[in-house]
RNA sequence: GGUCUCAUGGCCGAGCGGUUAGGCUGGGCUCUGCAAAAGCUCCCACAGCGGUUCGAUUCCGCUUGAGACCUCCA
């Protein structure tokens, strides 16, 4: 397979080509949200991201496995409350189990992502259903030499694995740096050094999520769910693993060093990072207070939000940067994108009704070729939209008759308009599933039927009566060379 | 403090050593009973100061500013 596709890979610092390990199969794991919280729109980038890589795979033809975790055991919280467990420490002020936590906001994560039509992974494991992976791999590491125990928790060995590899390749650190930078936090004294990290940790008499273990009981530490996750569904080496790039380090770089001192090999060949989506030139996220969730962006109450913005507004809003670029949320912005999209959309629709000619006054070929290249580009889909929208104009030409088309050619251009936008963009019209239903829509024929007659009659005081009427009654009315169009607003 | 990014027109956001990004806004026009909508079209930016070059927004250096990571974080 040649797709000329080419990936920004974070360990070189440069766009590679894609060449998976064993073609046609790839193999790709993102890291997945730790449900103690609303989805918020810093959820909706990677989701989005990894979703146009998943479909824009797919489409090649590749056969793709594409796993995203759900991390649903606690990890060490900061040092402002003592290292307490996040989802125990949730559970505790609002008096439920840790796993009813869970389950509440893994339904509500996957309702938003839903939303805004990221295909579901093809397995989305948990955490807490791989406790005994995650033990074996520490023992693992263990047996290797790359782990000691310590008061019933076991830590990675960050120096001696350094003897023999290279901890911080992935983000650019020495060891030194750590030494001299890393924070002495409370309970980490059992550590040889402070930047080494727990891939078992002793469970405090109250710590209510906890599991047997050869070292007493405790739970798995930060990094190992993922590596022991995805090795157990993608293999010990697998082609692409995502994620944001505030988990480069130290999440992926832990990641590696387990993968190297449990396997000895490598687990990943293509490590992508998405950017983050700032408010104010300032990260979004949930230490900093400053997100805003989907669920309010869907139905716009926040105090920072002007409207309501569909999911597929956001979806676009996101595919008009590139993915490892920031991206600056506003209302200004949200709202270009959503007019942006509804012109998008109904070119589509234009694009569908068109009649063909005998002959073509326009070329497709040089149209296609971009498209594609703007995806093999290390999936530029800013590039993409923009070839898109001035394909816009000469589709809206040929509605008007100032350029035609032959029969073979508007089928390809269907074709590949669609494939773009719907198939490897994932967007969507969503007019269909709109507010609006079989009655209403027989009612607004009679009446716009009524208002046309009354055109016809040049009965301008009646004419605007009904639309002045509907205004109110929150139905806008268009009208067109082909008749008056409406919609619920 | 350390490491690393980024600085583009009113806003969002691509890109490149010499050629149009694109969207939104705004101007003009077409259509139209009016309004709206829609369509067509116009608007030529690249933080500052040096340097390299025939030529730099694009490469190099410095300055200024913003941000990310170094602690859970998409």
């Amino acid at each position: 397979m040649n797709t000329n596709l080419r990936i920004y890979n974070t360990l070189s610092r440069k766009k590679e080509d894609f060449k998976p390990i064993n073609e046609p199969f790839v193999g790709m794991y993102v890291c997945g949200p730790t449900v103690y919280g609303e989805a918020h729109l810093g959820h909706a980038r990677p989701a989005i991201t990894f979703d146009v890589v998943f479909r824009y795979l797919k489409y090649l033809g590749y056969n793709v496995r594409y796993v995203r975790n759900i991390t649903d055991v606690g990890h060490l919280s900061n040092d402002s409350d003592d290292g307490e467990d996040k989802i125990l420490k949730k559970a505790r002020l609002e008096r439920l189990e840790p796993m009813e936590i869970v389950q509440y906001y893994t339904i509500s994560y996957h309702k938003s992502i839903e939303a805004l039509n990221c295909l579901p992974p093809s397995i989305e494991p948990h955490a807490s259903g791989h406790i005994i992976e995650q033990q074996e791999m520490v023992q693992k590491l263990l047996n290797n030499g790359f782990a000691y125990e310590k008061n019933g928790s076991v830590y990675f060995d960050v120096e001696k694995y350094n003897q023999k590899h290279n901890y911080g390749k992935l983000s650019g650190r020495n060891i030194e740096e750590l030494f001299a930078n890393t924070r002495q936090l409370d309970g980490q004294s059992d550590k040889k050094n402070p930047f080494d990290f727990a891939v078992w940790k002793n469970a405090e008499p109250q710590h209510i999520q906890r599991w047997n273990s050869a070292w007493g009981e405790g739970f798995p530490g930060w990094h190992l769910e993922c590596s022991a996750m995805s090795t157990k569904y993608l293999g010990e080496v697998f082609d692409i693993h995502g994620g944001g790039m505030d988990l480069l380090f130290p999440h992926h770089e832990c990641e590696i060093a387990q993968s190297v001192g449990t396997t000895g090999k490598d687990a990943v060949k293509y490590w992508m990072h998405n950017n983050m989506i700032t408010i104010n030139g300032q990260k979004m996220g949930k230490s900093l207070g400053n997100f805003i969730t989907l669920s309010e962006l869907f139905s716009g109450k926040h105090a920072s939000l002007v409207q309501a913005y569909s999911p597929m507004t956001i979806r676009f809003f996101i595919l008009q940067a590139q993915y490892r670029s920031t991206l600056d949320f506003s209302n200004e912005a949200l709202q270009a994108s959503e007019k942006g999209l509804q012109r998008l959309l109904k070119g589509v629709k234009t694009l569908e009704t068109l009649k063909a000619s005998s002959n073509s006054t326009i070329v497709i070929d040089e149209f296609e070729q971009n498209c594609f290249e703007a995806l093999n580009d290390d999936f530029n889909t800013p590039i993409l939209i923009s070839y898109l929208f001035d394909m816009l104009t000469v589709i809206n030409k040929l509605a008007m008759g100032t350029e035609q088309i032959n029969q073979e050619q508007l089928t390809h251009l269907q074709k590949l308009y669609s494939d773009f936008i719907f198939e490897i963009m994932g967007l969507k019209d969503l007019e269909s599933d709109n507010k609006s239903s079989e009655t209403l829509n027989s009612v607004m024929n009679i009446v716009l039927e009524m208002r046309q007659k009354a055109k016809e009659n040049k009965d301008w005081a009646a004419a605007d009566l009904i639309r002045n009427q509907l205004t109110k009654a929150g139905i806008t009315i268009k009208d067109s060379k082909n008749g008056a169009e409406w919609e619920v607003f």
